[in-house]
DNA sequence: CTCCAGGCGCCTT
DNA sequence: AAGGCGCATGGA
């Protein structure tokens, strides 16, 4: 074990914090100037792009930085993972619009909890929605400085144990049965998440998808975000434009069957940062329009 | 005001 | 199997 330190670098090069943070994968982050702040693994983090890498501070010192070394995916060689990208126009252009864009490696129920709340909501309104569920579940996590309080993501247990009018509380509309009842099922084990990560990403999908309020396109979020498998990609409205437009601006009829099966095919063994590229890509490019 | 948002579940053909 | 619709809420 190392000394324990409250602040540490991470020495990565190719990687673009604020698009990684703010690319709607992950909803917990606040951005104050140039630091960012959420609690990871428990941790009220602060993270701060320099020169040389990322600055990370936490509230109290930690020997083993080895769980945001994770989160962050640090050790991902990014221009690897780019150069099995399809060579054709609209990843090429996505790359570069999108450089130095990651994925995170998040704690698979506060990933699958937050994609819970992501249907037919905007980016905005999920965070919003994540932030009230925090505040009046979540356990209070140390937080230095002057930043207020914070607190952890609400675990399934404690979810589980809320009342239906408790989330609808917290503005869930009709998402609050879904995550109500995917916490019960979470918690009394009808579906275990703590092995999801090694059974594979098929076997992983089948089971995430026995949870109410979790479709084909939440699964694969949880599948890609939280678990690691890296080839999954789940297509919701703005990839769906993305394919549509991009891939199949001839074609007449494309169906949603069409595009999953191509979206398989096409993107290689890292589909899944293939998406995110092209997510991230779509959103600036309406952005500036 | 209307439109629609990192969809899903359920009901029709 | 495929298509249509309702759902709560609120930003644009």
């Amino acid at each position: 074990m190392n000394r324990a330190t409250s602040r540490k670098t991470f020495a990565v090069s190719e990687y673009d914090l604020a698009a990684t943070l703010d690319s709607g994968q992950a909803f917990r982050w606040e951005k104050t100037g140039d630091v960012w702040a959420a609690v990871v693994d428990g941790r009220w983090t602060t993270l701060r792009q320099t020169e040389d890498g990322i600055e990370a501070r936490v509230a109290k010192p930690v020997g083993d930085w080895s769980w945001l070394a994770d989160y962050l995916q640090v050790h991902v060689d990014i221009s690897e993972v780019v150069a099995t990208f399809p060579n054709d126009d609209p990843m090429r252009a996505a790359v570069q619009e999108c450089k130095g864009l990651r994925l995170l490696r998040q704690d698979v129920w506060e990933c699958l909890a937050s994609f819970i709340l992501s249907s037919n909501k905007q980016i905005l309104q999920i965070r919003q929605m994540a932030a009230r569920i925090c505040e009046r579940f979540g356990e209070e996590v140390e937080c230095a400085g002057a930043q207020g309080r914070a607190f952890a993501f609400p675990s399934a247990s404690r979810l589980a144990r809320a009342s239906e009018k408790e989330l609808r509380e917290c503005r869930l509309g009709y998402r609050a049965p879904y995550l109500l009842g995917s916490s019960r099922m979470v918690s009394e084990g009808a579906v275990d998440l703590t092995r999801i990560r090694e059974i594979g990403c098929d076997a992983a999908r089948d089971e995430l998808l026995k949870l109410p309020g979790v479709g084909r396109k939440i699964a694969d979020c949880a599948l890609l975000f939280s678990c690691g498998y890296q080839d999954a990609f789940p297509i919701d409205v703005w990839i769906m434009k993305a394919l549509k437009e991009l891939y199949f601006a001839r074609k007449r009829k494309v169906t949603p069957k069409r595009l999953q099966v191509f979206s398989q095919s096409h993107f290689g063994p890292y589909g899944g940062y293939a998406q995110q590229y092209l997510f991230h890509y779509m959103r600036k490019r309406a952005g500036r329009a």
